[in-house]
Formats: structure tokens, sequence, C-alpha cells
DNA sequence: AATGTTGGCGCG
DNA sequence: AAAGCGCGCCAACATT
């Protein structure tokens, strides 16, 4: 049953329990004690909290010691609905979907652009999609008191709350609206999974965030320090980098040359005749330089000292974790983002930082070859989902390719991402004739996008459409920078249908798990207020990367993760894609430290 | 001095 | 081996 919760500014809240449809079931009650009556509901029954944001409102339950079930994530559910109808940029917040409530906008029409899958998937929506009909026809809003004038509350400034008996109109006439706008999708039971995925991602980041992932600053000190030397002083650079700098400014005759610097790089290699049209390490590696060697291992020891050396541990690690900030769907295609700590870009030699608590240990799964096999699923290429169906993913199809892994991988690669250099045209030609079926699936949103139209993942999730200047520019034909951009979208909505169909999967990978680990747990169900938390004997996820999870559990109970990791895995398959051949097996690693995991 | 952009590179 | 997609972050550089 849905309860929407509306905290107050002392610490209360009103609690009102609602109808299946959104609607008001019963009036609002006022709780003084928040966490104990969320507990006490979470005890008795199946609940799902409607919120303004879990971001928002989780935090705060944690720390009392509280963990709940499930969702609905007002403000994440409405850039869902926002992005759907092809309005990516305009706020999602609760108050400014009160705001557009109110100014009785009318409701977009569903985006014109619809793939053959996406048409089969409305079709296998057929039965919800009447029931969508009646619930679209119908007003299921009522006008509520206005916030504080209609149309403003779009405008408010950033730090506006609505409190009180606002706050829960605001959330009941959202949701309920919502719910509505769900129910007219073309497939409405895949957008409402989606709903419920983002949202349960929602409540595991927040959980992410509190429990934090294990990390030993003494380790990842000797790391650094064997790298770059002892610690420097705040804003010199470590020994080794000063090293390098300096026997970089003598490979270029004894001039000063800050190797931090692209530009003074380029014109130290020029002054030895060397022109060069970049200093990446891809150009370097192509130069034939003595100062080429040492810049290479400079680039690499600043990146370290600069992203991830001692002013980042000071930072970001306290108490033995690293507490990132989790941006759920802050990517387009519903990856997840961070916020500070570059937590999804942690150089692999720093995974030896990661360590487990004494008895305890480390499962960490990673989904083998996601892509791919979710393009196999999408697809519904028979050859080519069976191929999936297998072990290694390549080695099954290397057969296509002169038995060749390689050949099979760089193929599958181009398909995907759209690349066409060096001998991947010829592979592609392969790939379209053996899977034809497949090769059309991502070539046809090549084309949706170069027409300027959008896609969107299995369940449901819309790329944007493309900027008034990209429709203009497109327009302009014989301009070849027209045609390199109207190529570029082709090979993001390419892209697009993969890997946020792959975030789909994922998404509802943590949905399906979360329930899982809690129930591993001494405590049982969650709901138990003043026991969760580390160090609390229940197995933790902590940490969450695009295709992999890692769960931080007593050493006893690593057994049962894997099983819940794997169990997790084929239900998200089961959820997203139906029935298909297609498997979507997790490697699962139990480990003392990060770095050892595969 | 503060803010915005670019080049480069870490992760999937 | 690199390339095609998606990000965040830093120092240097450009602009206000």
């Amino acid at each position: 049953m849905p309860v929407a919760v509306a905290p107050l500014a002392d610490g209360s809240a009103l609690l009102c329990d609602l109808a299946p449809d959104g609607g008001p079931a019963a009036a609002a009650v006022r709780v003084d004690d928040l966490p104990s009556a969320i507990a006490a509901r979470e005890r008795s029954g199946r609940v799902r909290w409607v919120w303004e944001s879990a971001a928002r409102c989780y935090p705060q339950l944690l720390a009392a010691g509280l963990r709940v079930a499930r969702c609905h994530d007002i403000a994440l559910v409405e850039a869902l609905l926002l992005g759907r109808d092809g309005r990516h940029r305009e706020p999602a917040a609760l108050t400014a979907a009160w705001g557009r409530l109110h100014a009785g906008e009318p409701e977009q029409a569903a985006s014109p652009a619809t793939s053959a899958a996406q048409q089969a998937a409305a079709q296998q929506d057929a039965a919800q999609q009447a029931a969508a009909q009646q619930a679209a026809d119908a007003p299921s809003v009522r006008p509520g008191a206005v916030p504080s004038g209609g149309q403003q509350a779009l405008f408010e400034p950033a730090g506006y709350r609505l409190t009180g008996a606002e706050l829960l109109d605001a959330l009941t006439a959202v949701h309920a609206d919502q719910l509505a706008r769900i129910a007219a999708d073309e497939a409405p039971a895949r957008l409402r999974l989606l709903a419920a995925a983002e949202s349960a991602g929602a409540l595991a980041a927040a959980e992410m965030s509190f429990d934090g992932l294990p990390w030993r600053p003494d380790v990842h000190d000797e790391l650094l320090a064997g790298l770059l030397g002892p610690r420097p002083a705040r804003g010199s650079r470590p020994r080794r980098l000063a090293e390098l700098a300096a026997q970089i400014s003598a490979a270029f005759g004894g001039r000063p040359v800050n190797p931090d610097s692209p530009a003074q790089l380029v014109r130290a290699f020029a002054a030895e005749g060397i022109p060069v049209a970049s200093t990446r390490s891809g150009v370097l590696r192509g130069v034939d330089h003595p100062a080429v060697p040492l810049l290479l291992e400079y680039k690499e020891l600043a990146r370290l000292h600069t992203a991830h050396g001692w002013a980042w541990l000071d930072a970001w690690v306290a108490g033995g974790r690293f507490r990132p900030e989790y941006v759920v769907g802050g990517v387009v295609s519903g990856r997840w983002a961070s916020n500070g700590g570059g937590a999804l870009q942690i150089p692999r030699v720093l995974r030896r930082a990661v360590i487990a608590d004494p008895g305890w240990t480390l499962v960490v799964g990673d989904a083998a070859q996601l892509e791919p096999r979710v393009l196999a699923a999408l697809a519904g290429d028979r050859a080519f989902a069976e191929a999936a169906a297998a072990g290694d993913l390549y080695t099954e199809l290397a057969g296509a390719f002169g038995g060749d892994r390689a050949k099979a991988k760089v193929a599958l690669l181009s398909a995907m991402y759209g690349g066409a250099g060096g001998e991947a045209g010829q592979l592609l030609a392969v790939l379209r004739r053996r899977f034809p079926v497949a090769a059309e699936y991502v070539e046809s949103a090549a084309r949706a996008g170069e027409e300027g139209r959008v896609v969107r993942s299995v369940l449901g999730r819309s790329c944007p459409p493309p900027s008034a200047a990209w429709r203009s520019l497109a327009a302009g034909s014989g301009d070849p920078g027209a045609a390199r951009s109207v190529r570029a979208r082709g090979r993001f909505t390419r892209n697009f249908v993969v890997q946020a169909s792959a975030a789909d999967w994922a998404l509802v990978l943590l949905a399906c798990l979360r329930p899982r680990l809690a129930a591993l747990g001494p405590a049982g169900a969650p709901g138990t207020a003043g026991s969760a938390g580390p160090g609390d004997g229940r197995p933790h996820l902590v940490f969450f990367q695009h295709d992999e999870v890692m769960v931080h559990c007593p050493e006893g109970l690593a057994g049962p993760v894997v099983e819940a990791v794997g169990a997790a895995a084929t239900e998200a398959g089961r959820l997203v894609f139906g029935a298909t051949p297609v498997r979507f097996p997790v490697t699962t690693a139990v480990v003392s430290c990060y770095a050892d995991a595969k």
C-alpha cells in the first residue's frame, strides 16, 4: 500500500494512506516520531513510501537506524516522465511538478519515435493499455490548495520547501498524476517497473553512502608513498614527480617545461622539430623522443596524485569508509553518476586499499559481457541469442568470424558504438550477414538518431531529443560539419538503446538484490529501528558501478550472498526481458581485498 | 578574484 | 592495439 510521507520542520510528520490509484484512502495522521512510525508500518506489512525524494528524506531515517523496503521517489519518477515527453531539461522536483499540475498544462503526447522493439513492447502491453486509457481519460487529480500561486512554484528559489498539509497535498496529487501518466504510456508495465527500480536504486544509493565502502587509509598512503615518494607539503610536487619534471626539462635541452601544460609541451616538441597534434598519451607513444617515456610516467603518476592522492584521502575517507554521493539517474542512459570523490572512477591500483573489516569479506559481482547480451535479448535475434545462452559470448560467436574471438569482439563493440575504423567495417559486414536482426536493431536506432528522432530503453527510458542548434545544423545539407554531427547523433542513439537497457537491467538487479540481502541478516526483515548500520551483522551493498556490485558481509554469509547475487541477476533478466534464451551470468569473487577480484 | 572552458585521463 | 558510447575531476588557460 502506498503511504505519503510529509516531514514537518519539528521532526514530526504527516502520513496518509493512499489507494492503489494514488488518491487518499484515509485521513492524514500526524506522528511525532517519524522513524518509529515508519518502522512500525514496515513491520506490519508491505508499504511503499511516497516521498519527495529518497535523497532528501532517507538519510535522516538511516541515521536513526532505520531501513525501508520500498518507496516511490517523486522527483526521480518525474524526471523519467519528463524525459519520456522529451522534456529532460525541465526541473523534476516536487515543487516544479506541483506547479505544472496547477498550471493545468495539457499532457504531452508520447514521443513520435518508436522502434520495432518498442512497438512489440506496446503489443505485449496491450492489456494494460486498455486499462491505462481509461485511467488517462478520467480526471485523476483534484485541484487542491495552491502552494503559493500556481505556476509560481516553477520559479521558486532553490531552497523553497513545501511544508505540512501543503506538502501532503502536493505529494498526493503529483503521485496520482504520475501513476496516471505511467498508465497512459505505450508500455505501462515496463515503465512501472522502471519507476519502481529507479526508486529502489535511490534507497540503495542512500544506504551505500551511509554504510560506506571499506577503505584503509594506511594502505592507500603506502601505495602513494611507494609510487610518488613521501607525502609532500601542501601544494608542492611529490619527490618522484619533481624528479621526472626535471628530467623532462633536461630532455628538452634544459628549457623549462611544465609537464602539466599541454600547450607548453606542444611548443617544446615543436622546438625540437617534432610537430604533435596533442599531448595525449596515445599520440606521444608514437613519438620518438627521449622525453616521451618520462612524460608517460609523469602523466600517470600526476593523475594519481591530483585525482586520488593525499588530498582526496583527507577529503573523502573517514573512519575507514569512503562515502561518495551517488546521483541516481545522473546519466541520460540511466547509469548513476557521482558527486565528489570520483566514486565511479576509482583507479585500479587503489583497489588494494578496499579491504573488508576483520571477520568480514567482500563479495564482488560483475555482469559478464552485459551490453552484447543485452543487445541479443533486445533484438531477439535467434542465432545471436542462442550464442548468448552459453558461456563466453565472444567465443560462441567466434565461429562466424573464422574462429577468431577477438574479431567477434571488435565486430560487436563496433556495432554497439558505431565504430567503423580499421577492419571494423569488414567485421560489421560479417555481423550483418550472420546476425541480420541484431545488426538491424542498432542500425535502426542509429537511423532514428540521425533523423532527429528519439529512442527508448527496454523499460522506456528516453534519450533526449536533439537541440535546436542540432536541428538547424542538420537541416543544412552539404555541410561536412552537419554530416559529422548527424553521424555523431546516430552513434549516440545507437549506443543509447544498448547502454540504457543495460542500465535498466542493472537497476532491476539492484532492486532484486536489496530485499534478498536484507533477509539474510540476523535481524531479518527491514524496519527494525536502532539496529541497522555497519557492524550490525547484516550484508551491506557498498558499491555499484554500472555492471558491478559489491557486498560487504560477515564471512559466514559469503555463500548466501553469492547465491543472492546470482538469483537477483536471473530475476532481473526475467523481469526486464521476459522469455529469452539469453542468460545474464554474474561472475562473483569472494575476497578480502577488492584488488583480488578478477 | 571569480567563473567558465579545454585538454587530458580515470572508470564502465 | 585502438576505436566507437557514457561520465567526473583536475590543472592550465581564457574570459569576465
